[in-house]
DNA sequence: TAGTGGTCTAGACCACTAT
DNA sequence: TAGTGGTCTAGACCACTAG
């Protein structure tokens, strides 16, 4: 447990029981009991409202699930929405080896469409970065994907990584909202000679424009091929 | 106000603070001050945990937001995912009129995948419903759905709704959850003819199967025409 | 009847912000 | 310095569930 290199005084009762009962019950299954409250007012020799305090995160959290008058137990784990992913991601949970080609990687002055989509100013820098990426040797997918310079500072000086969500994650910028369009539509000349099928190929299409909190970390368009690529999603309401 | 009807010793206090604090800061924009947590106890003439309990439950809903030493606000609206939405919603929220054809509904022994998908024994009588849908006149896509039978008792017999959506919910049986597939493909010679395309068009397929709880409620593959229709997914984190 | 969660009280001290 | 939210105490009564 981390709580044995803290300091011992530091640490706030409400967490320290909240912690104590996830760990207690977090490999049990939904349905099995958790301590009730009383009993861990004797346990911490804490108030009730403290350990309340304490449980109500936790079935906030959706990790617990009170019954009046029973009790409260382990709650069977909410479906999720799909995580806003990036391509690795998302291929690696496939299973595949995801590789890229970096065709282009620059700084360039916004147009007024990435200007807009990037809630910049047109002629703003903005950096272009444009990838031929392959799944277990094959290529799947051509992606450009366009960056606020202002938010990525270094970026191009630093050598470009394999993964761009690795990268924002490791920045904070992480996305946490995105709004995603997906067309079907027939591969260009230079689409197709690139992803290695016949000109005019059926494709599908597919841009994002990522935000964390109320900042656009990216924007990009990425041209599958159909014949190896199904996109899938999962949605959820409330959370 | 609801609690001028209401019994007035029955209102619990909390939620009484609650939806009066709801309703003062309902037209607010973002950043207005609410009341502060001991001006609430005056006014209610309860325990400032009483007042704690009511504003949490608002800061949890996303309605407010508290910054230590300073007071409790009204919060900024958090971006929401996409809500799961049926042909009709959609085309209406996009101005479009939504018209539906029935191809057929009828009482079917379910297949392997069908059974599968919608959580059945191969051979179960599942409703499958086949519907060219039009947007202001225009053929968009060809949509077939199944539905357990088992939980739209009289489906069938009662008229076919225009939105199998609002259906579901009248029944309490609105999606919860839902997975989504979707793919770039060529029409069939079939599906061309009926969305008055040229054979090999390309065309967004798009399969869905819907949970309300753990209940399956909807499994559906949909065929739109790609050169009158976009996908737009906006997907959240946490929630 | 004993145990559970749901609600509620009337205080207290703390760290932080703003003036 | 005054006001705010964050944390915490040591009780209390209620409705409900289960044996």
């Amino acid at each position: 447990m981390d709580d044995v290199m803290a300091p011992p005084g530091r640490a706030l009762k409400h967490v320290q029981v909240r912690e104590y009962v996830r760990t207690l019950v977090g490999g049990s299954s939904p349905g099995s009991p958790a301590p009730s409250e009383r009993e861990l007012v004797q346990r911490f020799g804490v108030a009730r409202m403290t350990v309340r305090q304490a449980m109500d995160a936790l079935v906030v959290e959706g990790l617990l699930e009170r019954i009046p008058g029973r009790g409260t137990f382990v709650a069977r784990p909410r479906r999720t929405a799909s995580k806003i992913t990036g391509y690795t991601e998302e291929m690696t949970r496939r299973g595949l080896l995801a590789e890229s080609q970096t065709l282009l990687a620059r700084r360039e002055q916004a147009g007024p469409g990435v200007a807009r989509a990037l809630s910049l100013t047109e002629g703003d820098a903005v950096i272009h970065w444009r990838r031929l990426r392959r799944a277990d040797g094959v290529p799947m997918c051509l992606e450009d994907a366009y960056l606020n310079e202002v938010l990525l500072p270094g970026f191009l000086q630093q050598g470009m990584p394999t993964s761009l969500y690795d990268s924002l994650d490791a920045r904070g910028l992480r996305p946490t909202w995105a709004e995603d369009s997906i067309t079907a539509d027939k591969a260009t000349a230079e689409e197709a000679g690139l992803l290695e099928v016949e000109p005019f190929s059926v494709v599908l299409r597919h841009s994002r424009r990522a935000l964390c909190d109320d900042k656009v970390v990216e924007v990009s368009r990425t041209v599958y091929r159909a014949d190896r690529f199904t996109l899938w999603v999962q949605l959820g309401q409330d959370c």
